[in-house]
DNA sequence: AGGTAATATTGATGTTCATCGATATATGTT
DNA sequence: AACATATATCGATGAACATCAATATTACCT
């Protein structure tokens, strides 16, 4: 599922053919900012974090709306953007939806930074 | 340097006083939020890369703006947040800006996401 | 001192985004 | 079928942000 790894930009200017991103291409920058435009949130990083810590099969919206003092509609609004980025999942089961993480998918994110 | 690792804050319900922060408190959010929002941004990634892969004693602001695409002053705008977030650092030789890596600051920044 | 080159700052503009109230959808209940 | 509850979507609004042109600042050179 990983995008093309090589460069097709015109300022991709390698020091050579073979040598590993001397620089991020822009089409990757892109795509790799709106991953972590997708974190770098104070109400989303919260979000994640108790559905981190809480069940293992999944966190309520219901727990949610309350420990971040926000409005229904703007909770779900943040999980949607977190579940289209591919941080976190939605089941639903009955009237509630439940939100689980995304295995590794944080320690992507992560490694986008760490691996620049 | 590092910031009060205890919650002060209201929504801040954790398990135990002593188990290791079991939901992120809005403070520490806002926080984390704050620097990730400067690495979150395309051409700011491209700047980190650029500076990382290059010469040990920094790189020159005329070497990062024709590679972005972008005026001077929207690159000395885009360095000013990176400094300001302490990722860059900056250090004037003569009549140029030469910018290096903070040591340690992007993997501070990815233990912020891989260990929420 | 005057001139030139590199970088930073200022002010303005269009866009993106977070938040909310109102409403729609879907599921369970009586 | 009517109702109640939980969640999602829509439309609007105000704030934050990226970008640029113009200008200011700083250092070097003759």
């Amino acid at each position: 599922m990983t995008a093309t790894p090589v460069a097709d930009d015109a300022a991709s200017a390698a020091c050579c053919a073979t040598c590993a991103a001397p620089a991020l291409a822009e089409a990757e920058a892109r795509e790799a900012a709106r991953l972590l435009k997708a974190i770098a949130d104070p109400n989303r990083l919260r979000l994640l974090s108790i559905v981190k810590h809480g069940p293992a099969d999944g966190t309520c919206v219901c727990d949610l709306t309350e420990p971040l003092q926000l409005g229904q509609p703007t909770v779900s609004h943040h999980l949607k953007i977190l579940v289209d980025s591919g941080l976190l999942a939605r089941e639903k089961r009955g009237t509630w939806a439940y939100y689980t993480l995304v295995p590794g998918s944080l320690d992507k994110a992560a490694a986008l930074i760490s691996e620049l």
